[in-house]
DNA sequence: CAGTAG
DNA sequence: TGGCCTTACTG
DNA sequence: GCCA
């Protein structure tokens, strides 16, 4: 694994080597001109770092000379033979690679001329110092993050938010407000029906003047997410959504087609349910063989449309047929054996008992864990439907390894009696998450199985994966919709701009956005903050 | 990889 | 006409 | 199913 090829003039990178790691000099580079080399450098999976100290490659603009940038640096060019001394690159190069859209073999036509010192100053790189560099990089990150208020902060604060200058490598998580370009004035929003603009909790109250409505299109959803039909169970959620917010009883046609989401056919159809009282084609549903039985079977935890459907064609029509002769996964396996109680709705107090259990054995483990219940029972609903548990920790490092003796623990004491879904590869790489999804079961009489997620993240993404297990489901899809529109994107880890999609898929991931709070993501997307209960979508 | 889930 | 969220697990 |  060189970086040189020793019998070449020219340097041939090897982007994945750890040791390549580059520093953007911001001199003469503008911000938005810098954000452009930021995301390069991660498109190409180069190392970005931000400290000039810790970098091997220095790109800088083509208008300096040498002795210019070592002296912006602060090094002494004619010192310091024994330390390796960083290349210098011309910005140049990257541009380039830019354009042929693949890293272009980096010349000594690309490197500031260094005749002095050049011979001498080529770094070696052994294994060793690679490890001890590699721990560093991981590890400052998310100690310097200890000071995050998960709750606390208004959007405002953000952009008084600053990394201190000896944070290194941290460039991308630099404060980015500054750059983040969205062409919409503060406030305005892109054109289209954004749920995560609104709030829910009009909508509560207005449940009821509705309702025949509301009820009779959520059983349409509901079926329609049980065949392969997703899209038009999307639209029905969507105009539930839309008519939970109506203030009035509805009776009018030309109000109804006026709606956002709702269309001529779906507002046929509701016209017909308030004209009539019935919904023939919900009707014909509940009383066809077909979806019958693969409302039955789609209320199996992991089983979806295709494997009910498959078992269906198979001949299966009752919970028995599917016991008794289909093949079940390990999954479907324990989804069946606890079908009925999964289906219940679980009372608040329950979910905080369950919350206080995982708590004790937790904290038990590592006093001052950060321990939040999210899910609906956050957004302040009154039964939830399963439990989300989010754990981390303010210091950035305690999460790790942490999940494997949770469950132990809670394993243990009989706490927990069925696992589904068990991640434990941490491998302090890639920030990705652990997450366990099991069954979990109270002690005392008359107790219920009850669906358990546990989720231990480190705690630079606390905000995003709050945000993410909060919900709603269609809360989240069309606050990550419109994170699209800007060319940004969000998921449970992180919310990234300057992202670059192609044919719906990305070419650049674009760079992280300091998101220390929940606030932060909305402002960051020009929306007004909604606290969990107006996410009830 | 398809399927399922969050 | 084609997008409609995104990541991660299982088998 | 809806929307651009």
């Amino acid at each position: 694994m060189n970086l040189f090829n020793e019998n070449n003039a020219s340097v041939h990178l090897i982007p994945s080597d750890p040791n390549a790691t580059f520093y953007i000099l911001p001199n003469g580079i503008g911000k938005d001109r810098r954000t452009i080399f930021s995301n390069a450098i991660q498109h190409f999976h180069l190392q970005l770092v931000a400290s000039p100290e810790n970098a091997r490659f220095i790109l800088a603009d083509e208008q300096f000379d040498l002795p210019k940038v070592f002296s912006i640096l602060k090094l002494d060019l004619s010192e310091s033979e024994e330390k390796s001394l960083p290349i210098v690159i011309q910005i140049k190069w990257l541009t380039d690679s830019l354009k042929e859209k693949n890293l272009v073999p980096l010349t000594k036509d690309y490197i500031f001329r260094t005749p002095l010192i050049r011979k001498k100053t080529m770094p070696s790189f052994s294994q060793e110092p690679v490890i001890e560099e590699k721990k560093t990089i991981k590890n400052k990150p998310k100690r310097r993050l200890s000071d995050d208020q998960p709750q606390g902060g208004c959007a405002t604060q953000v952009k008084q938010r600053r990394y201190s200058s000896d944070d290194d490598n941290n460039d991308m998580m630099e404060d980015y407000n500054d750059t983040v370009k969205n062409p919409f004035k503060n406030g305005e929003l892109p054109k289209g029906n954004w749920m995560c603009s609104m709030s829910s909790q009009t909508a509560k109250k207005n449940t009821e003047i509705n309702k025949d409505i509301i009820d009779k299109l959520q059983a349409m959803a509901d079926l329609y997410n049980k065949t392969n039909d997703k899209w038009r169970a999307y639209s029905y959620q969507k105009a539930i959504t839309t008519i939970r917010r109506c203030t009035k009883r509805i009776d009018s046609y030309e109000e109804i087609i006026k709606l956002p989401g709702i269309g001529e056919s779906l507002a046929k159809k509701i016209w017909e349910i308030i004209d009539t009282g019935s919904f023939e084609k919900l009707e014909d549903f509940q009383s066809s063989e077909y979806m019958t039985a693969i409302n039955l079977f789609g209320n199996i935890w992991g089983c979806g449309p295709n494997i009910a459907k498959h078992w269906y064609d198979q001949g299966f029509r009752t919970l028995n047929d599917v016991r008794t002769k289909a093949k079940l996964s390990q999954n479907q396996t324990v989804g069946l054996k606890y079908y009925d109680e999964f289906l219940e709705r679980i009372p608040r107090d329950e979910v905080a008992e369950i919350e206080a259990v995982v708590k004790e054995h937790a904290l038990a483990l590592v006093p001052g864990l950060t321990i939040q219940t999210c899910g609906s029972y956050r957004r302040g609903k009154a039964t939830c439907g399963d439990v989300d548990i989010l754990i981390t920790h303010t210091d950035g490092i305690s999460h790790q390894g942490l999940l494997i003796p949770i469950i132990d623990s809670l394993r243990k004491c009989g706490f927990l009696t069925d696992d589904l879904v068990l991640s434990d590869k941490y491998e302090e790489d890639s920030g990705s998450h652990v997450k366990y999804f099991g069954v979990c079961l109270l002690p005392g009489e008359n107790r219920k199985h009850r669906r358990l997620d546990i989720i231990v993240i480190p705690h630079n993404e606390y905000a995003c994966a709050l945000l993410y297990f909060t919900g709603s489901a269609l809360f989240n899809r069309s606050m990550r919709n419109l994170a699209h529109q800007y060319n940004m994107y969000l998921s449970q880890h992180r919310l990234n701009t300057g992202v670059i999609r192609k044919n719906n898929s990305k070419i650049n991931m674009g760079t992280p956005l300091y998101t220390p709070t929940e606030e932060s993501i909305f402002k960051y997307l020009n929306l007004p903050y909604r606290p969990p209960e107006e996410r009830d979508h």
